[in-house]
DNA sequence: ATAGGCAAAAATCTCGAGAAAAAGTATTGA
DNA sequence: TCAATACTTTTTCTCGAGATTTTTGCCTAT
């Protein structure tokens, strides 16, 4: 019974569709190539700056020059292609100042969203915070062994989980927003986990964060929460810095 | 062999261009139609909601089909537009719940945004307040005549205006977002004035934010702007019911 | 009379080729 | 040797036609 869906005429606003539909399988080619471009260029197999040639791409892609163009500017909306004037598409470039804007934005967004969702939030949000944590603290031990796949999982249930923690925010244009910012940060921690594979004591934190927003602590999870998403920016502050460019 | 991707030396960040290109001139005809067709829509040409039919719109717009599509696209990207997997697109409903959202957003963004400012800006910051201010308030005294060129100078100064304010925070996710959010709430922006074409003294408003703002005392600018905007969706509250829908 | 299903119509999505623009290369002259 | 110009190549942008999918209308059966 997962074949959801299920419209119901009362209250629109609940059930509002997202702004950008992202669960569902893709019903497009367009759609099913944007999603293999915005994977490639997070994963780094289109690195920052590059070109993107629609000659070259549709061929790779298996899909016609104006089918890979429309791919492309969905990728501008979540602002992981740039698109200049007569010039072709680039994939946007990235830089230290760049990433330690997005933190701030995130923190500024994360927190306000974080503090509605514990004023607002009911039982079946609690529960499902704590279930989220649960895969995420699963992921985390399966994680030690290094492969790719775990850490792909590693990545979907902590992204689920920040999903999850402000899920009973009511903004939707603030969940966007996030959401944008979230897929562009997951670029950066790329790098950062690169590096440094196995990370700090990041389960403490997350833990802590449960544990504030279960008690209907808003200071105190969002001041968690600040400095979960800050430790980021300096793990990537720490990096070499030829790694950027 | 892949090469290369020459990238620049430094000072990339300075001068890094905005997330959006709005300033310029359309350089592609998709673009153009873009323009026109967010134009359009801010307008109330294309309502809420209503079904945007590539081949109905490819003549009136007087372009190909392929790059109707592109610039319908690109609308997606400002959420003015909806697509909807392979049902084609549609003008981004509009709601009271909606709006109330938008207005909520923006105000966390742009105090934020504003709050930077006043700690950041230099004198060259103070002028292009003062500046904008001023051709706001000229604006304003011929917004009497309540023909249509003077108030669509008034919305293109209005936003002039609070771009300004912001305009030396260095942020510029928050001025992506903002801006997305200004575009958004000038659709509602219209129904309010549409019925109350003469609105409440918005000019002191503006004079208290600026004189808070050159003050630097932040506190008392982001409360005034704040409430500034928020008025605004007090006077979309109170129209007809069925004004929205 | 209503519900279900089949068929026609409309709309969307996709593709490849042609026109316009940019980038790259070679040539010429000082 | 260097700079400016003209030419060639590459790439982007645009268009119209064909293939799929969705929607509409009609017909039949219970």
């Amino acid at each position: 019974m997962n074949k959801n869906s299920g419209n119901h005429t009362m209250n629109d606003l609940a059930n509002a569709p997202d702004l950008v539909t992202d669960g569902d399988e893709p019903k497009t080619l367009a759609e099913a190539a944007y999603r293999q471009l915005r994977r490639d260029i997070i994963e780094g197999v289109h690195r920052p700056g590059d070109k993107l040639r629609v000659e070259h791409l549709k061929d790779q892609y298996e899909v016609g020059a104006g089918t890979l163009r429309e791919a492309l500017q969905l990728l501008v909306t979540d602002a992981l292609v740039v698109a200049q004037g007569q010039r072709g598409f680039r994939v946007a470039p990235i830089s230290l100042d760049d990433f330690a804007d997005i933190t701030r934005t995130r923190v500024l967004l994360e927190t306000s969203a974080l503090q509605q969702s514990i004023e607002l939030g009911d039982d079946a949000w609690e529960a499902s915070v704590v279930a989220a944590f649960h895969l995420l603290s699963r992921a985390e031990e399966k994680l030690s062994d290094g492969s790719k796949t775990s850490r792909e999982e590693w990545e979907l249930r902590n992204r689920a989980f920040h999903e999850v923690l402000i899920g009973a925010c009511p903004s939707r244009w603030i969940r966007h927003f996030q959401n944008i910012l979230y897929h562009q940060s997951e670029r950066y921690r790329r790098l950062s986990l690169f590096r440094q594979p196995i990370p700090r004591d990041v389960h403490a934190e997350h833990q802590a964060i449960v544990d504030a927003a279960l008690a209907r602590n808003a200071a105190e999870a969002t001041r968690i929460l600040s400095e979960h998403i800050l430790r980021t920016l300096e793990a990537v502050r720490q990096l070499p810095a030829d790694f950027i460019s």
